[in-house]
DNA sequence: TTGTAAGCGTTATCAA
DNA sequence: TTGATAACGCTTACAA
């Protein structure tokens, strides 16, 4: 490993002149610029991040994180892992500036952007799909913070990073599962969230897709259920009445997944329907074990946390940009036995 | 984030001393030591890795890496990680010695070992189950080299770290996903590669657990295919044409799957028997995309590589020890579209 | 038993 | 335009 000392040394210059052209600070002459330049490639210099971290002290690197999650299951593990990945950032001196809502309110969300603003380095946000945030976010970028968009992407907006799984593909999976758990074809019935949430949206649509041309299944309506587990109760109890025939449910959504599965099992289909649904939150585990809920598509939360505070971490403490923008995490399947 | 140097100056005394008393050197008069390590808890003193980096490279931290590998497809994504890290971990100073070997061959094993030995601070290895290897690791570990087990567990040794999957809960996912599928119930034939091996023995041992009591579902047989495609092929058309009524196979291991599939596709049996097997290397997907292969369990080979790199920069250049001794991976599952 | 000083690799400030 | 120096937090050899 090559350091800019021995650079330095080979060049007959000082580290700084070395640390000034590497960094491209200028005020260094051409010549010697060159030279520099052509010895640490020809070396393969890499910087020690280690060496970085120390330094990066006197910068106060501060992560503020931001997530319209209070009451989301989901989010509980992301925020765990985050945690975590806190705690141990935090020993190299990173710090972070946590802010969890409570709802989706755009004038909200971009209140908090601005309280956060001056006081961040990077920022870690869950963002809501709205000209508003885009255009918050840009100027983010535009003032040097470097952003992360978690769980959910948004297009449209200057440089930055997503972490977060392929919606359309999830919605793929569980159809192909499903194909697979009823062999014989299904009269199927879909609840999501709400068609506004653009990942929900996905989901139904790779869902679909994947069905399509196999007239064996057909789908014989989507209820929106506002993730909330009454409302989600309601409609679906209307559901069953409504198509008695359905005989596979599939739950794009794990926010009113409670509702859904209770009324499946008031109207007593629960042995007879083949569910599959999003996420491991606990009340899906539970309606696992109660036998309601055959499957789960895993999204990975935890290391969607962790690796969003990684990508922050690396950044802003060892000065490594990430070599990609686009993190996606696998669309696993989780079944009782491996939940 | 307190440092040494600010404990130092609130207990009068110079940063050596507290250094002394932290890493338990000795010599430090005990009031001050009892003074020293209060007023490091009071402050929740944790020491900054970047700073434990910079000072590891006096070390030459170096870590062995031993794989009885060779051919082997699972471990192609394990080395792919681990070389993804060890140019990571190379930044800060880490080196690697590499030992692919071809083929369990305990003596080569041992040697290997004692030749890796004195030029390594940690070793990760795939440990072979030998009394012989035991003992070797037992020394490593004496002499102050960090081991980590990776894939492999190895019982009867000292304190060491175990990176890999749960086995037994891999056969049970296995088994509960073939009900699923086949909720009607199926003559079942399994393919190991060698009930010498820990592992395929936990996994069919997981497999007929979890199908135990339940008369739709039978083992008819179970044939060991030394991870050879050839052998495999060979068996597997002997055990189809044995028994024509099988219905479901269970591939309890990838190296022969590939035979074991070609077995099937030879008998015209690839549309009506329903096949789950572990591990998504190259030769299962492509079964996967012919249609013959439904199902496969995932062991996150990436993961594991990058974990075992992990646990060891952590505690040689960071100092930080990890926090226990298993590190045991999801048994996921992985059809065509998540594959 | 204790303190001092040097060094790990990087960056920033200041003086030349 | 450049070099010297100090600083980040930690460890360690050596001197006191």
């Amino acid at each position: 490993m090559v350091t800019i000392k021995q650079i330095a040394d080979m060049c007959g210059v000082s580290r700084g002149t070395v640390d000034r052209v590497l960094n491209q600070r200028g005020n260094v002459k051409p010549e010697k610029s060159r030279l520099i330049m052509e010895m640490a490639k020809k070396l393969n210099y890499k910087p020690n991040p280690a060496g970085k971290a120390l330094v990066s002290r006197r910068n106060r690197p501060v992560v503020g994180i931001l997530l319209p999650a209070k009451g989301i299951s989901f989010f509980d593990e992301v925020i765990m892992a985050m945690r975590l990945s806190e705690k141990k950032y935090g020993l190299f001196g990173l710090k972070s500036e946590w802010r969890i809502m409570d709802g989706y309110d755009v004038g909200k969300l971009c209140a908090i952007m601005d309280e956060l603003k001056p006081s961040v380095n990077a920022l870690i946000l869950n963002p809501i799909n709205d000209e508003r945030v885009r255009r918050k976010i840009d100027q983010f970028i535009d003032d040097g913070i470097f952003v992360v968009a978690v769980n959910n992407d948004i297009e449209g907006v200057k440089a930055h990073q997503y972490v977060g799984s392929d919606y359309f593909n999830g919605g793929q999976t569980a159809a192909a599962l499903l194909k697979m758990f009823c062999p014989a074809g299904a009269k199927i019935g879909i609840t999501i969230g709400s068609r506004s949430v653009l990942g929900h949206k996905q989901r139904e649509q790779g869902f679909r897709a994947l069905l399509k041309g196999d007239d064996r299944f057909s789908v014989l309506m989507t209820e929106e259920d506002r993730d909330d587990d009454i409302y989600a109760f309601e409609r679906t109890t209307a559901m069953l009445k409504a198509h008695p025939e359905i005989s596979a449910m599939f739950l794009a959504a794990s926010g009113g997944a409670y509702g859904v599965c209770r009324a499946i099992i008031s109207q007593k289909r629960d042995q007879d329907i083949t569910v599959i649904a999003f996420d491991t939150i606990p009340a899906i585990v539970e309606m696992m074990q109660k036998g309601v809920v055959n499957a789960a598509i895993y999204q990975h939360p935890r290391q969607q946390g962790e690796k969003a505070m990684q990508i922050v971490f690396d950044y802003l403490v060892n000065g490594i940009k990430p070599d990609h923008d686009l993190h996606i995490m696998k669309n696993d399947i989780r079944i009782l036995q491996n939940v």
